[in-house]
DNA sequence: GCCCAGGAGTGCA
DNA sequence: TGCACTCATGGG
């Protein structure tokens, strides 16, 4: 199955690399990208992003291409802030995935006090571990292991995956998930939903925010790291150091596109722009 | 040896 | 409630 999009809002670089997501890589003129069991190859030709995937419903929905990005980038750049302007005009080809609820969980409770290159590492090896092993475009894979198989494997294979002190996190989350289940979280509104979050161990304000935006499509969340602190004292003037206060002051000036907003601050810092 | 990375849990005031 | 301390691991 195959479909495209106007490339101009949908850049897969700018999708991939912006810290959303871990599982993908280069391959031949673009990405394979991998989302819960299922994967998907994505490039540029011309004026179009074409899809090559097996399940074209699944990769509509997880790039969003349901949204108007032209709109959101055009909001973003009517803030008068220099940073977020040049973000967004530059990464205008960024949009946020709908992702795989339990994957992002997983994967944002690796993401704690860590970087970017070494949490890509360590879900890989926890895939290739406990994932069902698959093959797309002729060349194999693993998908995400269930909720199951990570709350059978033990902590020490979390710490010999390279999971480091996060280990019981991860050994104890899913042991919580695969007992009561992940439904019990959707439907629910964005303050809860954190609010439900912060309950599972390994998590806290920063990786629920991440969750509730990535997993759950709540849009008017804001998370707080450390590119997030710096981009407020250097682009924002702030004061505040308290990491939850600076999410609010965020969430009251961006509303409904702080998702987007955060997103376009976030890569485009780290990009330099 | 240090500091940093998409932070969070714990103990103590 | 606030706040210091600690928690693996690897790169620079």
């Amino acid at each position: 199955m195959k479909f495209d999009y106007d490339s101009e809002y949908f850049n897969p670089q700018h999708v991939l690399e912006c810290g959303q997501t871990f599982r993908f890589h280069p391959f031949k003129d673009g990405y394979v990208v991998y989302s819960g069991d299922k994967a998907c190859y994505v490039r540029v030709e011309g004026s179009k992003t074409v899809v090559e995937c097996d399940d074209g419903d699944y990769f509509y929905e997880y790039f969003d291409l349901n949204r108007d990005y032209s709109q959101i980038v055009n909001r973003a750049k009517s803030h008068g802030v220099p940073l977020l302007s040049r973000s967004a005009d530059v990464c205008r080809g960024l949009r946020l995935l709908n992702q795989n609820k339990e994957e992002m969980l997983y994967s944002f409770i690796i993401s704690q006090n860590n970087n970017i290159p070494r949490i890509k590492l360590i879900i890989s090896r926890i895939c290739e571990g406990l994932g069902e092993k698959r093959e797309f475009l002729g060349e194999e894979y693993y998908a995400f292991p269930t909720t199951e198989k990570l709350a059978g494997a033990g902590v020490d294979f979390f710490t010999k995956a390279g999971c480091g002190y996060r280990d019981n996190y991860l050994a104890e989350t899913s042991a919580r998930i695969l007992c009561e289940g992940i439904a019990r979280l959707e439907n629910l509104p964005t303050a809860e939903l954190k609010k439900q979050l912060l309950t599972y161990k390994g998590v806290g304000p920063k990786v629920a925010d991440c969750v509730a935006l990535f997993g759950f499509g709540k849009r008017d969340s804001f998370p707080v790291d450390t590119w997030i602190e710096r981009i407020y004292r250097e682009d924002f003037n702030g004061a505040l150091t308290d990491r939850n206060k600076i999410t609010d002051y965020f969430l009251g000036l961006f509303g409904e596109d702080s998702g987007y907003i955060q997103q376009y601050l976030f890569y485009g810092k780290r990009e330099n722009l």
